[in-house]
DNA sequence: GTGGTCTAGACCACC
DNA sequence: GTGGTCTAGACCACG
């Protein structure tokens, strides 16, 4: 229920779950997802914020609701998902990862370890 | 002066460029940091924002004050801060990194290259 | 209102206080203490100065907040805060308090008068 | 040197000592303590706090200053610094303490184990 | 509605 | 000069 970060706002939370699962495939192009309340009674979570969190989706083209029955996952939904995180995991979290490890001290080492054990699961 | 993201707290970003500067040497254990006065006129911000970059910071143990003198940098200061960041590293940002990669179907060339490109610098 | 001490932070009588009513029962383990607007008009202080309360309480994981919806005593509060005073007491208090008395040329009865005395109340 | 907690006034607790000293009859009347600049190496303190000390100390009637030769501990000195001690003891830190450990759960052995402990040195 | 942050300006004790 | 505290009032994201 519960297992939300303090430092990031849930709707965001909630709408990195959901294109993880698209991503992964979980959901597929065309595919209902959960209304809002049960994603609300789902996770625990006010109606309010899940609102949120679908209006957030739908304005960024990866889901369209279709009235009265609910929201669908849009065709590009995948791809502009992926588009979007390669683009600042490129332009931001990389960098700022290698920055990071330098600054640590840390070596290429820890992170290929991550990366085989990661993999071997 | 307006330097700082949107995205986080001032004061908080205050902190970082401080540990940024224990941890590279240009503030050493023992000492004085510049007042929360100068610091504030400095960066453009207000005191009192300043005051609670201190605050937390000598909750942290990283530096402490002198009634009337001012703050100084702890002898363990550079410690505690690798420590923490190394910490959190670790256990958030590096899985984080590795788990995102693998959904975005990128290799770890792609770590590697820019590893390679930061190193030339 | 203003039933502080001179001496003493208000923003750390404040915490004093809502201790108190945590130790006593007042405030149970998943409470939701009134909010920082209700409480600074309650007790007729600035709103910035029982955040700082808050603050601190929710750093000592006496308690701790939900997004939107206020702040609600943690279920190890009552512990944390006694086993807190128990070491202060013990540590300093106690040692300081027979130190006085020695000095003071003061007996045990002293102390065992004054005991009596709160114990018939 | 810098044996001084963060919470209390280094003057204060200058004064505490040197009454500490008075009371326990380390310093007697007419004797001649050391100077403000004496105390300020000693205790590794600036010369002005020791001077702040030094002035609380003759507005209490506890030393005086002979011009020229220093300040002397006066001949009431030992009794005004106990009669003031034992005022506040009985009537602020004894109830106090009192009303702690009731709060706390400890019973009066504590106390006197803590006294025979004290005793015995 | 909630908490979180920031600004502006003030007063204080202390060194 | 230093930090510590407090007030007043504002804006924001969040639920």
């Amino acid at each position: 229920m519960n297992d939300f970060k303090q430092d990031r706002a849930i709707y965001l939370q909630i709408a990195d779950r959901i294109c993880d699962e698209i991503v992964s495939g979980r959901y597929n192009a065309g595919d209902r997802i959960p209304s809002v309340r049960e994603y609300a009674v789902m996770i625990g979570v006010n109606t309010n914020t899940v609102v949120r969190t679908f209006d957030m989706l739908s304005r960024q083209g990866i889901v369209h609701t279709k009235r009265g029955l609910g929201y669908f996952v849009t065709n590009d939904a995948s791809e502009i998902i992926i588009n979007d995180r390669k683009q600042r995991f490129l332009n931001e979290s990389l960098p700022e990862t290698v920055r990071q490890m330098k600054l640590l001290g840390l070596t290429e080492e820890v992170f290929l370890d991550e990366w085989k054990k990661e993999t071997g699961k």
